[in-house]
DNA sequence: TATGAAAATTATAGAAC
DNA sequence: GTTCTATAATTTTCATA
């Protein structure tokens, strides 16, 4: 990992459509060099996956919110659970009063009151305070330039 | 946008290097075909562009966060400030107490309360309030099977 | 690790149905 | 939308330094 991959890693993040002829160039390597640096970070892992950003208002996600879920219990073993609703996007555990933080991706504030009724049915979840977003500034990828 | 169409989406934001060819089989159509929906689909910005999922980790952003922001004025056209600190992925407006959610990815808790120095010097902020991610369960992009 | 080139695969555009 | 065709471009492998 030095400079020149976290160049080629950000070169990808913006575009992962270029051909490895272009981005050896961007990085001042040949093409068979750049594929080969390429391959080791996937191979390592430092490439997760190659996907395709989609607009979530196209497809049932207008609705953006956070949502701090309270609970009386360690909620450390209940991933699955909150994987089981296909409209959280993200969650984790925290440090703080609540110990469940989830993002939620709905098409109406109506199905995010069900995402909400169905978080509530999780085990040892005891309550939900959602907050909704009204404007993204912004949504990028980890800088690995800095 | 028909059913095709958003399994087309899944099948790329699994795997977006896999040929046209294995696209069209896993959505029933002939490569050409689905080579021309996916064009259309970027075209209408539908996929806004393909990147790579890079582990934060590796990159310095071991450490994430989430920190409530405080305001004592309209933050509304405030997006050049928080876009201009990298360690900021996420930046939104939303309704509540708070006035502004930021996701923050830094290499150490140091680091990340130079962050919060750096937003407490925005224009306007009067406080914020750091959330620190301890296990991330899932982050995942919306579903457009739903 | 990098280079340069060969070989295999794929993207891309178009014609006919 | 499918199939077929054809070319350009790219990926991928490999010999070599």
């Amino acid at each position: 990992m030095d400079h020149i991959d976290r160049a080629l890693l950000a070169k990808l993040q913006e575009d992962a459509t270029q051909s490895y002829a272009g981005l050896g160039q961007a990085v001042g390597l040949s093409a068979g060099a750049a594929h080969e640096r390429v391959r080791k970070l996937r191979e390592r892992g430092v490439i997760r996956r190659t996907t395709v950003e989609v607009d979530p208002a196209v497809v049932g996600g207008g609705v953006l919110a956070f949502v701090m879920v309270d609970s009386t219990s360690w909620m450390g073993d209940t991933a699955e659970d909150f994987a089981a609703l296909p409209e959280i996007v993200e969650a984790h555990i925290i440090a703080g009063s609540a110990s469940v933080l989830v993002k939620v991706r709905t098409a109406t504030t109506e199905l995010l009151q069900d995402v909400l009724r169905r978080i509530y049915a999780i085990d040892g979840v005891s309550g939900t305070q959602a907050t909704v977003v009204l404007e993204t500034f912004f949504e990028r990828p980890v800088s690995p330039q800095a």
